[in-house]
Formats: C-alpha cells, structure tokens, sequence
DNA sequence: GCCTCTTGTCCATAATATGGACAAGAACGC
DNA sequence: GCGTTCTTGTCCATATTATGGACAAGAGGC
C-alpha cells in the first residue's frame, strides 16, 4: 500500500475534518488545526473555508471556531445499520456494566485517533460522565488509546505516536510518557491511567483485537481514583478481560 | 459567494461522495460517478481511490461497487444532536401520519438532492416502504423534489435541474419533463407524481420552507395509486398543507 | 496608547492534479 | 475457441492548480 499520490490535498482536507471532528459542537479555532495538521496558516484557511462553502463545515457565529457540519450527518445516513461490533459487543457491555457499577466505554480506533462509540453508565453513584460517544482523541491519550497501542506491533505503535506527537500538547502528555504508559500496558496486559483526563478519576482499558489480529477497540472503566485501588484494579481488569475475549470469539464467528 | 478558489480536488471529492451517498449500501459502478459528476474517469479513479486509502469509501469485493466508507458516520458522531427540523416536525408527522394512513416521509434538500431524514408507516394494510431514511436522490426526480423546486425562485430551480441533468437518465426522466412537473407543481400548490417511482405509486409532497423564504424540505404521502383518487388526493394534499404550515411556524419560533 | 494574539488575503512560484492514450480484465454472443 | 463491448486500471507529459511567504487587519489584554 505505497500511497497513491495525486490528491495532497483531498488528504489534507481529511486531516483538517478529523481535527475538526475532535472539537465536537464546540468546534477548533483555526490556529488549534495549524498546530495539530502541521500545515501553513493560508493552507487551512483555504480548506476550511471551502469546506464551508460546501457545508461540510460550519463556523460558530460568536467563537469563530469551526467545526464539522451538517452534510458529514447527512453523507452518514448513506450507511444506515450499526456497525457489527457495536452489535456484538453489546451482551458484553450489559454484563461487565452490571457487575462493575462503574462507567463503561467501548473505544474504537480509527486512523491515528480513539472514538467512543458506546457508553453505559453504571449503577454506583458516583459516574464518570465527562467522555461522551462521539469523543475523539489522538492514540495515546486516554487509557484506551494506550491499550490500543500497546496491543499492537510497538514499531506500529511507535509510528502512530510520532504521527501525533504535535497533539499532545493539548492534553499534557508528550512522546516520552505515551510510550511509557504503553510498554507498562503491556506488562500489565491492560492499558491504565492513574490521573485520568478528568482530575481524580483513573480508568482501567482491555483491548479487543479482530481476528487477523490487529487491535481495533478498547473497553474501559472510569471511575473516581478512591474506587479503584489495587485490589479492584485486578478484579475490575478481570471483567474486562474476561468480556474482552468474549468479544473477540463474537466477532470471529 | 463568489466560489473560492484553490480546491477544485476538494470540491471534486465531494462531489464523487455525494454521488457515492446516493448509493446508500450497495454503492455506485465508477462509470456510473464518471456519468453523474462530469469528471473524466483518470480523476475519478484517482479520487475514488484516495478516498479508499483514507477509509472514507469502501469497495464492495464481489460488485466491485464503490460505496460511502466506515470513516463518514464516525466523523458524523461529532455532531450528536438531531436536526431541529426533525424535531420540531414531528408532532406534525405524528399527526398526518395517524389522519392518513399511508406511509409519510419527510425530505430535505441537501445541495441539489433531496435525502429522506424520516418516514412513518401508516395504519393501512398495503404500505410503500421502498424509500427508506437515508434515500438520496437528485432534486427533481421525485415528488419531493419537484415539491421543494416548485417552492423556490424559479431561476434558481432552473439552475439545479440543469446542474443534475447528467443524473437524470439513470432515473429515467430528463430536463423537460422535470420543469413541466415544477410548474404544475406550483400551480397546485403542492407537488404529484401520479408515477412514483415504484411502479403502480403515487405521491404527494407539500414543500416547507424556513422563515427566511428558502424550501428546506418536504412532507411526503405515497400510497398505491388506487388509493389516491382525485377525491382523497384533495383531503390528503389539505392535512399536508395543513402541517406544513405548523412546521413552519415551530421552525420560525 | 502599545503589544500579542488571532484570522484573513495576495500572488509569484513550484508542485500538484489533470486527462488523453493505452492496457487489461469481465461478460456476452456465436 | 474468437471477436465485441462493456467495465476498471495505469502511465506520464503538461498546464493548471494549490501552495505558503509576506503583509494586513481585527480582537482582546493592559
């Protein structure tokens, strides 16, 4: 798959929406896409406001920030059933959610970023509710994103990380520490986030891989740090785990 | 809006892509997007093709069809509010729905289509359910198009019937019948097609318009044509009316 | 007032996307 | 089998298109 060259700049166009869509309603000032694309100021623009013109983008009166637009819904409904891991891992998510308490997310990757894609809030009280379906985040960020990366080929892991290496700084990490995490994620078997991206929260991630053995989603526990010591790190992790593989046999069959 | 320049590949992407979306699952023959976007066949092959790269189009492996990508909805989960529109109307299709008992739908236009965004099934045995949320078609080739050209200035319907000229043949109606059936459209003050385009149908779209003037969409009943005589076409194209303007006041509000 | 941040625009230039021409595969008829 | 007519895929010289440095103009802070 040596890429096909001729359309610089429909992919650049791509690289602007997918930043694009990691601001969600609120939307990404201009400058925030030329630091995370890594293409010049007049380049964005240009791109940007010709995905304006053709609805792709909308630009939110009062911030001036930009983001994705009416017409990517309307191309979606092109595709109308749900996709099949949702499908299958849903019995998965009941069970795990019941029986931890805890907020539940199913993460998917997809290019160099991490989706959620499923949530299940759970019945303990006190519910990490800040990451919703539809988050978007570079690999490497979240919990999930590490565990993603750490079930994959590390020279895989390695390029993504580099490939996003001019988005972290927005979520206060760096190359150093994403790589860290995913070499303890893979010592551990599961991705995990002692200071989580919300103050006092940790959450715990397993990776589920596709039969041709390539990861492609994650499913997390959040939880406010007091709840998960290291006693119910194990038995949370072991939930996961457990429903993880179950998961995958679903997918396989 | 004088078009911006400088991204004509960007403009072209997405012109394949809408073409793409009217596809829906079963996706588009590369001759056929060559025939409705006008590009030569090197471009959009090349387009086509990038877009695969950046799984933002799928090709089907038996058909060898392109179709709308995984990557489209998860961009789309960046937005995760339904349309004001779909809201505010349905009340209304609720309503007209349990009155009439044929199947409704409600239509957008989006560029120089129309997409299905809802659709009730009613109360009476024999229902027209080929059109389903998510169907996109050229502005023109359907009641609901025909409705919403009728309802805007007729320049600028001239100009959109000429711009999918390319597409009509596929639906196998052409420029000429188009603008006839806009007249009488306006003429009655709601939009027929005593053919539908399932054979043996026949629907009946009124048009919406937002406060500014512009035709958004379309309210849509199509039943068997046995079952829409001159009589039950009056009453029907009345409750239409009738909710239309509802709509149209919500929106305004 | 000044400074610093952002977004927006211009235009000469180089690099990019273009499409004519050719090729190969698939489906059908005979 | 072979010819015909579809389709899709590829090459590469060319000119059109996208690029980005430089400059400008707002917006907000102090």
């Amino acid at each position: 798959m040596e890429p096909r060259q001729g359309a610089q700049a429909i992919r650049r166009a791509l690289a602007v929406l997918r930043i694009l869509a990691a601001g969600r309603e609120d939307g990404v000032p201009l400058a925030e896409v030329v630091r995370a694309t890594g293409l010049t100021r007049p380049t964005v623009h240009r791109i940007v406001h010709v995905l304006i013109e053709e609805g792709i983008v909308e630009r939110h009166g009062k911030s001036g920030r930009y983001a994705i637009g009416n017409q990517v819904p309307e191309l979606a409904l092109a595709r109308p059933r749900p996709s099949r891991l949702l499908i299958v891992a849903n019995p998965s998510l009941q069970r795990a959610s019941a029986e931890i308490g805890d907020t539940l997310f199913l993460t998917v990757r997809t290019g160099n970023d991490t989706l959620c894609v499923d949530r299940r809030i759970g019945v303990y009280p006190i519910q990490v509710l800040s990451i919703e379906v539809g988050a978007r985040r570079p690999l490497g960020v979240s919990s999930a994103g590490v565990a993603i990366l750490a079930a994959m080929p590390a020279p895989d892991a390695r390029k993504i990380i580099a490939a996003n290496e001019k988005r972290f700084e927005a979520y206060r990490t760096d190359v150093a520490t994403v790589l860290g995490e995913v070499t303890a994620a893979r010592r551990l078997g599961y991705g995990m986030r002692e200071i989580g991206l919300v103050q006092g929260t940790k959450s715990i991630s397993t990776w589920i891989k596709t039969p041709d053995g390539q990861p492609a989603a994650a499913m997390t526990v959040s939880a406010v740090r007091t709840r998960l010591g290291p006693r119910r790190e194990q038995e949370v992790a072991e939930i996961l785990l457990r429903e993880a593989r179950m998961i995958e046999q679903a997918i396989g069959s």
